[in-house]
RNA sequence: CGGGGUGUAGCGUAGCCCGGUAUCGCGCCACAUUUGGGAUGUGGAGGUCGUAGGUUCGAAUCCUGCCACCCCGACCA
């Protein structure tokens, strides 16, 4: 148990927020709704990263990298885009301080106005369609399929750790085509990216749909998502896929020499995950006693704790763990061996189990003596003892992890399932949302007003079409008017 | 941005109404004994009381501005 982290029961929030500090993945920091990412959470988004740069070159993209300012004029080219973010930006106006006259400390120079207004990017299609005009001439420059890992800003209301920060890191892929049907292609390709990622790195199984014309991305023509569901029963979209038609292509005259001698304008995506996956892979999992991460993305897999009395014995102790770890490393699980002398194992247990590391091993002068070591899974807080001779020690961690990897990933499908229902009535919705929460399946009449009464109502929006939707007659469970399938209800984050 | 609340040592807090030496616990440092589920004892260090002004002989305490955080709303790809 650990010394007073709030239950998830009693109040989720504050498990949340006290769960993020403890296990030492972020704090706030100094400057309004920015978090400074603390070494520990970092090298999990550092994997996540590593995981979904390898996914984007695979499927054919490439990094470069774009100014983090954006002229003002610029963002107003593509009017739905800047109706969308004009809200929420900051800007700079000048580009020099001096000292105060009264000595108080710098003033920013009254002298040093800019010219045009920057913008720091709350995302960067207009810079690099700005860009991409320069870059595309014919159709033998197309498909051009970027992506940039970079910060941004929006200037958010009210923030949280990890799932809405005025500042946050991110990748944002921007590609140009030559046809309707190849960008289509590429948006549905790489939400495919995201819901494969999610699933198999992260444990977390997402639902891949499409958003309603009120949801979508200001300034696309349609938005594909992966949306999951999180512990509390409130949803929480985990990653988008724009498909843009030539509304950039049009704002910044990007067009290109067909093969056939014509000139189209071009066709564009743009698709992005950003930290907020890390508060997903946070409250998917975790539980009152700490941290629960997936084997593939924690920063180390595996703990020792040596257990001793004195410098011999931890000696001999530690040959055996050094013996262990160089298995292990061998076979590519990672490991850490905590013999500090400063805290005791008790201490230690409980620290590794807020931290959420997956395998701890103890070993001690017992088992030595017996040629055991002490298993313990943090998924499911079991142990074991397991006999040196039965396997060798990589074959049977490597085991246990990936029983845990699919363990927890089972446990979140359980959970979606259990929390997913169908509603049928008015009545019923209100009622489900109330008591039960989750997903609520149902049917909709396909239009804003009704999406919009909902919304005013109950707080709850449509969190996507699903694309496994299947075709069945009903009637909206507001409206009552006709409707041709089910799609996804829930409050969301 | 509107309504409410909170800021006191690294963390959590008492004191504030009724102005006068800043309280306690955890953590930290030293030493000793300890080490298979958050050790014990002894000694010690650590404070611009969020911040800037004001009232006062004297402000953590009263007044004003500002900042940050939390809750509710609005906002939120």
């Amino acid at each position: 148990m650990s010394k007073g982290l709030p239950k998830r029961s009693e109040d989720y929030s504050l498990w949340y927020n006290e769960l993020v500090k403890r296990a030492d993945l972020a704090e706030n920091s100094p400057v309004r709704g920015c978090m400074v990412i603390k070494p520990y959470g970092y090298s999990i988004w550092e994997k996540m990263q590593a995981e979904l740069d390898r996914m984007f070159k695979e499927t054919g993209h490439t990094n470069a990298y774009f100014p983090l300012f954006i002229p003002k004029s610029f963002l107003s080219k593509e009017a739905s885009h800047v109706e969308g973010f004009a809200k929420e930006c900051a800007v700079v106006t000048h580009y020099r301080l001096k000292n105060a006259e009264d000595g108080s400390g710098v003033i920013v120079d009254p002298e040093a106005k800019l010219e045009e207004e920057l913008i720091v990017r709350p995302t960067s299609e207009t810079v690099i369609w700005s860009t991409y005009k320069n870059w595309i001439q014919s159709y033998r420059d197309l498909p051009l399929l970027v992506n940039q890992w970079a910060n941004v800003v929006r200037w958010e209301m009210r923030t949280r750790l990890f799932l809405r920060t005025t500042e946050f890191l991110w990748q944002e892929g921007h590609t140009a085509h030559a046809t309707s049907e190849e960008a289509m292609a590429e948006t549905v390709q790489m939400m495919n990216v995201y819901a494969q990622f999610a699933e198999e790195f992260m444990a977390l199984p997402v639902v891949k749909g499409r958003k309603t014309a009120n949801e979508r991305f200001a300034g696309a023509d349609d938005t594909l998502c992966i949306e999951a569901l999180m512990q509390d029963g409130k949803a929480l979209q985990a990653g988008t896929s724009h498909f843009l038609g030539q509304n950039f292509a049009k704002a910044f005259e990007v067009k290109f020499a067909t093969k056939e001698g014509g000139l189209e304008y071009v066709w564009g995506t743009s698709w992005g995950v950003s930290t907020r996956l890390m508060g997903a892979l946070i409250m998917a999992h975790s539980d009152d006693h700490g941290l629960v991460l997936p084997p593939k993305l924690a920063p180390f897999q595996v703990v020792i704790v040596p257990i001793y009395r004195g410098e011999e014995e931890l000696a001999l102790i530690s040959v055996k763990a050094k013996e262990i770890m160089a298995d292990l490393r061998k076979a590519g699980i990672s490991v850490k061996y905590d013999d500090r002398d400063t805290q005791k194992p008790g201490w230690k247990f409980a620290e590794y189990e807020l931290k959420g590391v997956p395998v701890r091993i103890a070993l001690g002068p017992r088992d030595l003596e017996n040629k055991t070591l002490e298993l313990a899974r943090r998924d499911t807080l079991t142990k074991e003892s397991f006999q040196w001779e039965e396997m060798p020690i990589a074959e049977k961690i490597g085991g246990l992890l990936d029983e845990i990897q699919e363990g927890i990933y089972q446990k979140a499908f359980d959970f979606r399932k259990e929390n997913t229902t169908e509603v049928n009535s008015w009545e019923e919705f209100k009622q489900v949302l109330e008591e039960k929460a989750g997903f609520l399946s149902a049917h909709w009449d396909g239009t804003p007003e009704t999406e919009d009464k909902i919304k005013e109502l109950t707080k709850a929006t449509i969190r996507c079409i699903p694309l496994d939707q299947v075709q069945e007659p009903g009637s909206c469970v507001y409206s009552g008017k006709p409707s041709t399938g089910r799609v996804l209800f829930a409050k969301a984050y």
